[in-house]
DNA sequence: TTATTTCCATATTAAATGAGTATAGATAAT
DNA sequence: ATTATCTATACTCATTTAATATGGAAATAA
């Protein structure tokens, strides 16, 4: 039940872009440098997330990646439905039809609520928040243990 | 960011156990008929259930398996965390020494959120819960979209 | 006591997914 | 023109998941 490294490398990426948003174009080098992903990893997320409007570029020598708007309009939910094939803990959540048992399944409706909790709060989480928090985190108790 | 079939068929085993926790031990050949479920996958399931106590079972000739305790008392966060191998939505969460970022990561307390938000509602939802819902289920929007 | 019904355990396989690499191309500044 | 940069697709490799196969152990009842 985890989210995958692209999701992950999406965020971080945007993050490096929010962190660098007034030194104009950023090179994938320098974010990969930075954040240390493969290159060539790297630009595929990067296209993926240029193609959802997230991020903008220029081509040629001095070009770059840099946010298409201010990061306070992007959101974790956002990233994650961007790079999560399957966004619902379980499928049926959002497409009933998949499993003939749906219909009068007595799981599903807490499937769905546990994932509506989830976005909630992944939607309530922007860009801007995450760079603005101090970055110190408690190393204390794991929700899940 | 799906939750494996193991925790799907685990959560169903356990309520077709509940639904019939007045009828003695009930047979694999039963409930893997009832929750369409294949015979073998399903004893390793169980297996599982049974050694995480959840689960008893009796051998030989009218044997089959029940509820070891009361379904009020058994949790979806519990059921999730037996079957899932990573039960965080990012691995740093309750490991971050595994990343040599995390120390000063700027997502990490954002993830460490979430994952605790969901649990927190998994853990308030019992099969008890769930088997004295109506099991009509409204098809209505997706959370995700 | 022995046949039979049931649960118990491990090994294996097959498909899917995830993560990353390789190769080749397009664009624009100098 | 040359070169630095982004763009696009195809491919590979490793891991995980889901399931199957095989053989056993316990207990009941004829």
């Amino acid at each position: 039940m985890k989210l995958s490294t692209k999701t992950r490398y999406g965020t971080r990426i945007l993050i490096e872009l929010a962190l660098q948003a007034d030194q104009g174009p950023i090179q994938v080098s320098n974010i990969a440098s930075k954040q240390k992903i493969p290159v060539k990893y790297l630009e595929q997320i990067l296209r993926t997330l240029k193609q959802a409007g997230i991020v903008k570029s220029v081509r040629g020598p001095k070009g770059g990646h840099m946010l298409a708007n201010n990061p306070d309009g992007i959101y974790l939910g956002q990233i994650v439905r961007l790079f999560e094939g399957q966004t619902d803990l379980v499928a049926c959540v959002s497409s009933p039809e998949q499993c003939e048992m749906s219909a009068d399944c007595l799981v599903r409706s807490a499937w769905y609520d546990a994932t509506a909790v989830l976005y909630e709060k992944l939607d309530g989480i922007s860009i801007a928040d995450l760079i603005h928090s101090d970055g110190k985190n408690n190393l204390a108790a794991c929700p899940t243990l």
